[in-house]
DNA sequence: TAGCTTCCCTTGCGACACAAGGGGAAGCCC
DNA sequence: GGGCTTCCCCTTGTGTCGCAAGGGAAGCTA
């Protein structure tokens, strides 16, 4: 059985990257947005979360910055920088077209592909 | 960036059985049934391919038998079973599942979910 | 004061794709 | 015959990474 982890591989920066599209967003705040834009159906743990906005931050994707949330607790925010947006538009394409491979195999009905 | 390697490992093993829905294969005959009904965008490596096929195996999932190949090579035939063919059917719902949560997610054109 | 929520982080573990290796047998070309 | 390619099986070592489980601090509520 594939796992939630193996599938969550193949997408959790690609989704983290999208979290941030429409400004800054804290660790906490990223993970709740995919949690509701997904109908709670992908829940990120926070063990899978930091680990994750580590590594985008150390390939230059994204940057750090201490602030106050919401509720008025300390939070870093995170900033899509102009190499993340790129690499979002990279990541979408390659899901895209993996998403459609996939889909082009399950849909084969004959023993031999065409 | 999501690897290959990423992708892979969430459809994996549906591939594989997939690919074994029409009668019994060799699991070369798996990888290349895989590369050529994706039109080559996916390649399965025999590193992967076999530990993989027995994962299936020790989970009953498929039956190997040996036998000789239509090039008349020593081939170990792989059948799927009772509990594979349940199991796919399983794993293509939960993959469609997932493809459509990312999508959804994708597809958010505001900050706040609705 | 106690307890819940929010927000950050780390360590240890298990799973697994891949690269790189090995082996053996069949077919082909010279 | 000798060499090469293709087919078909396998394993070991390495690195990556999601997760469970831990910890901590600060704000709010009662």
């Amino acid at each position: 059985m594939a796992t939630d982890a193996d599938l969550l591989r193949s997408t959790l920066e690609l989704l983290i990257l999208k979290s941030l599209t429409w400004g800054p967003r804290h660790g906490y705040g990223v993970a709740d947005w995919v949690k509701q834009s997904t109908g709670g159906d992908l829940l990120i743990e926070e063990g899978t979360l930091y680990p994750a906005l580590h590594r985008l931050e150390a390939k230059g994707w994204i940057e750090p910055e201490w602030g106050v949330s919401e509720n008025n607790r300390r939070a870093k925010f995170y900033k899509l920088g102009t190499r993340g947006r790129a690499a979002l538009r990279a990541e979408v394409s390659t899901w895209e077209r993996y998403v459609a491979s996939v889909a082009r195999a399950l849909a084969q009905t004959t023993a031999e592909p065409a």
